[in-house]
DNA sequence: ACGCTACTACGATGAATATCGAAATATTCG
DNA sequence: CGAATATTTCGATATTCATCGTAGTAGCGT
């Protein structure tokens, strides 16, 4: 069979994403837990990810991060690997994601 | 009298801020629009922003953002006028700050 | 002193949400 | 086919939180 093409599931036009919806997306720990996760190896699974909650909730929050349009998930098998969405977030949001992911752990 | 000296309300080393915290402050969209307005004016009171919920709510938000490190408050009379922290937040987290005013409106 | 203004603090309330477990779906493997 | 795996969905719960009204504090003007 012809299995060039990736299915993908449903995400938003990234023109149409608030900024509002970005941010709260990204102002909890364990989905910028994920975020940052992902930047290290551009694709992974739900369960590859090694967060502090369980597997439904891991799901739950990659929903989220989906339909803020963070990330991209593709149909693989039983799998749904997700991706950051850098390209699209870096013409919608000039510079945001870069600077959520070069900031440093504070001071104590 | 010596007047030169303004008094400040406490507030967060910005070394000690951390990148979740700003988020979640920055999340809200009346808090949003708060750090908007005060990037238009560089200092502004809370009665004198046009927000659509009461003072007490806008006190209330302001305290967040004080405690956020993402606004400082100057003691002025009976007012508390306070501005962005714009140079600490693009030291502490560079392109932040730019990147979220600079967000156009989605399309809808 | 008295009223007015600006803001803060407190208590209450209703809504949003992070988390979990269990059930359901779909896919791979033996 | 049957079992195991990956993920989603649903229901429940507990917590967080945005908003408001009222009361309290403090400074300014008359």
């Amino acid at each position: 069979m012809d299995d060039t093409q990736d299915t993908w599931l449903p995400q938003p036009d990234i023109d149409s994403v608030d900024i509002t919806t970005v941010l709260q997306a990204l102002a909890d720990p364990t989905r910028l837990q994920i975020v940052r996760a992902l930047a290290a190896v551009e694709e992974s699974t739900c369960t590859a990810l090694d967060v502090p909650v369980k597997p439904s909730t891991v799901s739950h929050h990659m929903g989220i991060l989906r339909e803020a349009g963070i990330v991209s998930t593709r149909l693989a098998g039983n799998a749904r690997p997700s991706r950051l969405r850098r390209e699209d977030l870096e013409r919608r949001f000039p510079g945001l994601l870069t600077a959520i992911l070069n900031a440093t752990p504070p001071t104590r």
